[in-house]
DNA sequence: TTGACGCAAATTGTATTCCATATGTATACA
DNA sequence: TGTATACATATGGAATACAATTTGCGTCAA
């Protein structure tokens, strides 16, 4: 593989996993001389990016990586189950065995790097399933549109895989017993079974999230309670 | 305006107007020289429109226009209603006064050049009343899926604005009404309705469009009787 | 002290040049 | 006569050099 698509690929990676936070600039030359390629290349690729939802271009202002704002988050949360689950029934209905295999087989790398909390790779390998899963659509339409959706989803889902405690560990194996079912289902072409599959994954990953979103508070005992009583 | 966004731009709007066939390709230095631009920006531009689903881009192969191949047109009209539907609800729920009223002004481009017959603006106004529909919904997941389906669906329906009967002429008025109501219903937020006339609104465009895929057959006339009775 | 104007440095945008890859044709050998 | 290989030409890809735009800082004036 040539260094412009490593870049390309890896500049992706580095978005999804929040290795360069939304809505931080993207300055041409010191990415030009962290990839080794020169400029002109660079630009393409962050043009190709833009397009692709992953930055976003302003004139003569170089290149963002694309924002995660509230209003946003809102329509996601209202999105995610229909786009989801319309994608699943048609990828039951379309699927080809060749299609069963690869995902397959990403789901057993996805399974060793989430029981060993492999953080970024189990993100990734879970952002492949789905998208491979929305490939199997064979609809696309709706498949750009969920490509869009994992973007954020693969973002804000980073904590998902990094297990603090027994509950979190107990939601991943969940996780990827979903997975199994799901793939069970796509193959038996059980449509039905697949909304129902999907619509109780986006659950689980769903109350993760909105831990991640609206984290716990931190513990008052941290704060002197001294300072506390001459609050406002 | 500079160069190169009109470029873009341009572009776009030969793709979807035909004016450049489906698959075929494009050279990068007789556009460059075409739009007075050198081939850097130019090969930008390819690289957005890539992303954007106008072009697809094969690795030193160079860009050709997206093809429209019959396996993807069958996913296209099993589609359309879903998408359209959907995002007319959202747009009448979350609109606002200003994308009414931008909204209006281009109805009345629209309904000018669609009576005087001036097919190519015509359906590019059409385009673009259907994108800002998309707008108003604030769902940039839903808004990327229905930019694709308008890439196809206006180069579908070309033939639409270009009136060869009565008949066809009566469908063009039938649209134009069908905007209107549409346009007044967006603004009533009411969204049951809204859903209703745009479904009417893409039976109307369907049918035309099959006509368009499987146009009538050639007047058998043509064909000598004589060779006829030689065949196989 | 604050605001506006202007200059300078940094950063993005464009053009030209050189290099790599692919395809088509011709020739030679089986 | 058919196929394979090699070479030439055309087309796409990358790098460097140059131009334009933006932004931040400094100075001067109100």
């Amino acid at each position: 593989m040539n260094k412009k698509s490593i870049c390309h690929s890896d500049l992706r990676m580095r978005i999804l996993s929040q290795d360069i936070a939304p809505g931080s600039g993207l300055d041409e030359v010191s990415l030009s001389a962290q990839y080794e390629i020169s400029r002109t290349p660079l630009r393409e690729i962050l043009h190709r990016l833009a397009g692709e939802g992953y930055v976003e271009i302003e004139e003569n202002r170089g290149a963002r990586v694309a924002s995660m704002d509230l209003p946003v988050m809102r329509v996601f949360f209202q999105t995610a189950p229909l786009v989801y689950s319309t994608v699943a029934r048609l990828a039951a209905e379309n699927r080809t065995g060749q299609q069963i295999d690869r995902l397959k087989a990403t789901q057993v790398s996805f399974t060793t790097a989430a029981r060993a909390a492999e953080t970024a790779d189990a993100a990734l390998l879970n952002h492949q399933f789905h998208e491979q899963i929305g490939q199997m659509a064979q609809n696309p339409y709706l498949f750009t549109g969920l490509k869009r959706m994992l973007i954020d989803h693969t973002r804000l889902s980073q904590t998902f895989f990094r297990p603090q405690s027994e509950a979190d560990s107990a939601r991943i194996a969940k996780s990827i017993d979903q997975h199994d079912a799901m793939i069970a289902a796509i193959e038996a072409r059980e449509t039905a079974l697949v909304i129902d599959l999907t619509l109780q994954h986006w659950d689980l990953s769903r109350d993760q999230m909105e831990k991640y979103v609206r984290p716990d508070p931190l513990p008052l005992d941290v704060i002197s309670m001294k300072d506390r009583r001459n609050a406002v």
